[in-house]
DNA sequence: ACAAAATTAGGACGAGCATCCTACATTGTC
DNA sequence: GACAATGTAGGATGCTCGTCCTAATTTTGT
């Protein structure tokens, strides 16, 4: 940790903050102090608060795609990365609970400061959607791989958003008990919700 | 508009620019130029900015509740009263693309600013869960009633959420078609998807 | 019509913010 | 060991914010 260069403490400490307290709402200050540095320091690694920013969002997909790299290693068949996928609101339920996710929360508060950086941040969303979409074409769906993907990213986000708002970490557990169901009869090809999840029935 | 009492033309401001620029980023000069008020002003009415926010939030639950209240008069049956939530995505919708849910925004920008307000503010999110309860256990689903109205929450928040990143009209539409065919299968009691959104198989 | 009450205007204040500057310390290089 | 390059410290600056005050204006009750 303090052998590490100044600007990864800098970056992965904003990381952290701008989760629990959002971007506007934390300050160099709140930084500095996490990273036990001087507040005139920043100006020597980042310019201005924005540059923070863009590199917090760099930070993130490199480790999304580190994540979704692994589980290209970990995991033999497309259902079973799919479902490490889903199984990420289990692995981090306390963090869930307590911030909501953190690529929603993000482009959420973005989109409202009507931030230039509004794209970027939407870029870990699109990270997500290509994964997944081409991990429900090997799964055989290819004709509403697509609309898969954004079904499962927006059921995700609703069971982070609505849990973190309710803070029951059984719903988080239910939820994704269901969306492993509902995998599993995407991945059989299953009539029913499954495929009505591309908004017209394929068997 | 004009022969409104000046406070409840500062909450209609307020409840607008909370949503689209969210409640930390609205300033009181925003809120001032919008009712074309002075600045000082606001302290007759408002002491803190906190005031204006509770004010913001008992005013949307008096809308949503009336809502409820006038699809009671509306719609025959519970399902179709149960649509009718699910279609305020579609009425919504080009609000939503633009700015996301108002309520599963303000719980989240709430709850990263630790404001004393959040719990006020997910009480707009316990109103719809204990109205589509009640829905459902008209439909006869009394025993998974409350996993029932969870599930379709964050079904739609994360429709909102989603929609609003990717800005993808069809995509709100192609997901309400989808929770309407889930909703009758809920109806009608079947296996499949509907029973499974309780998180246990009931029939 | 007129005093009392309610409402509005506009600016003052202090705190916190991002940003910027300059002086000091540390490190690597020859 | 001298010296340039890199990194750090801490305060100055100008701005915006929520808050607060006081004087002017409008509305109300009689």
């Amino acid at each position: 940790m303090s052998n590490m260069k100044t600007r990864d403490k800098i970056v992965e400490a904003a990381d952290q903050l701008f989760y629990r307290q959002g971007f506007e709402h934390t300050s160099f200050t709140d930084i500095a102090n996490a990273v036990q540095i001087s507040r005139g320091n920043f100006y020597y690694h980042f310019k201005t608060k924005d540059e923070i920013l863009d590199a917090v969002i760099r930070f993130r997909l490199e480790n999304t795609r580190a994540m979704v790299d692994q589980w290209a290693l970990d995991e033999d068949t497309p259902a079973d990365r799919i479902r490490s996928f889903i199984h990420i609101l289990v692995a981090n339920r306390a963090k869930i609970l307590l911030y909501g996710c953190p690529v929603g929360t993000l482009s959420a508060e973005l989109s409202k400061l009507d931030h230039a950086a509004r794209a970027d941040a939407n870029s870990l969303f699109d990270l997500f959607r290509v994964w997944l979409r081409q991990q429900f074409i090997d799964l055989g769906r290819a004709a509403d791989a697509d609309a898969l993907a954004l079904h499962l990213l927006a059921r995700s986000q609703g069971v982070a958003t609505l849990a973190s708002a309710i803070h029951d970490e059984g719903f988080i557990d239910r939820e994704v008990a269901q969306l492993c169901d509902w995998l599993e009869a995407c991945a059989q090809g299953r009539e029913g919700d499954a495929s009505r999840s591309a908004g017209r029935g394929i068997i």
